[in-house]
DNA sequence: ACAATTTGGTTGACATGTCAACTATTCTTT
DNA sequence: AAAGAATAGTTGACATGTCAACCAAATTGT
């Protein structure tokens, strides 16, 4: 007589409980979900509104500023404004006194599209960390900070 | 007199309290680490890698299967598997009674390099959660749990 | 002041991820 | 047994992410 669960199912269970598989999974789900309320209220994309959300938080910042803090990829970076630009939700103009740095900002009608999303991303941010105490959360952050700094080591062949 | 830190600095530290963000950052920082030490001691991609120690872990399975348990793109793995067969990697012949379910096993060769990788790969495991007690291990998969299911929701306009 | 270096931003090439359409087979229903 | 639905796998189109080369401007060192 054969077992219930197919060896497939028994490793997947296996499987799932390998930490770094955990987390990207986890990641891709709340990526997919972000996305996802993004493209139903707005036309924004993720990095949109990442960018979008840093920038109204600052009020004027410039490219390399977001990549430093976002670790977003530069050349992404780059893109991105230029369609949000497009898009008229955010102005770039030259830097007092510089010919090199852009400051960015957003336009009204940027201003606009994140107040209105904003209120809706928080009530998922809630909704995400309603089941968690406070301890829960900190530790949680503690584990992320922990495992943060373990991946900045590269060597474990011999 | 102007203040230490700038704006962006002042919103840098409220920015990674997102708990969205810091996942998605950690997610990113170990999925590059595990790049790296494959590249460096292998050929393989990351997807590469997880279809192999799967198959490895199973014995015998098919791509549906491998979809079902890692949630990777069926197209992406139809792909990967045709790279790793063409590198030899691994056997895919048809199922026995079954001229649509192709059956995927580890090629000598494939079982070799798993071997040589596999002990490089848990040794990265443990490194990574070598500042854990079993407690926080439990807890921090606790809280993956409560996330992933949060992220099933997807309706957050009014 | 001038060369050397660093910084800010853009671009191109390429890898990876995602979605949907499609073919062929198998399973279900009647 | 035939129609209809579900499944396995492939493919194409397109979005996103990643890397490195590059130009122009600014800063540093001598």
């Amino acid at each position: 007589m054969q077992s219930q669960v197919s060896d497939t199912d028994r490793f997947a269970s296996e499987f799932r409980a390998v930490i770094t598989y955990r987390i990207a999974k986890t990641a891709n789900l709340l990526n997919a979900q972000a996305a996802h309320v993004l493209k139903k209220n707005s036309s924004l994309s993720l990095t949109e509104w990442r960018i979008i959300s840093l920038i109204n938080a600052v009020d004027e910042t410039t490219a390399s500023e977001i990549a430093m803090t976002t670790f977003i990829d530069k050349g992404q970076i780059s893109r991105t404004v230029r369609s949000l630009a497009d898009k008229g939700l955010l102005l770039a103009k030259h830097r007092e006194g510089s010919r090199r740095k852009i400051e960015l900002k957003l336009s009204p009608k940027g201003k606009a599209l994140h107040r209105r999303m904003v209120a809706i991303m928080t009530s998922r941010q809630r909704h995400l960390t309603s089941e968690f105490t406070s301890e829960e959360l900190a530790a949680f952050h503690s584990a992320l900070d922990k495992l943060e700094r373990a991946s900045k080591m590269r060597d474990f062949g011999e």
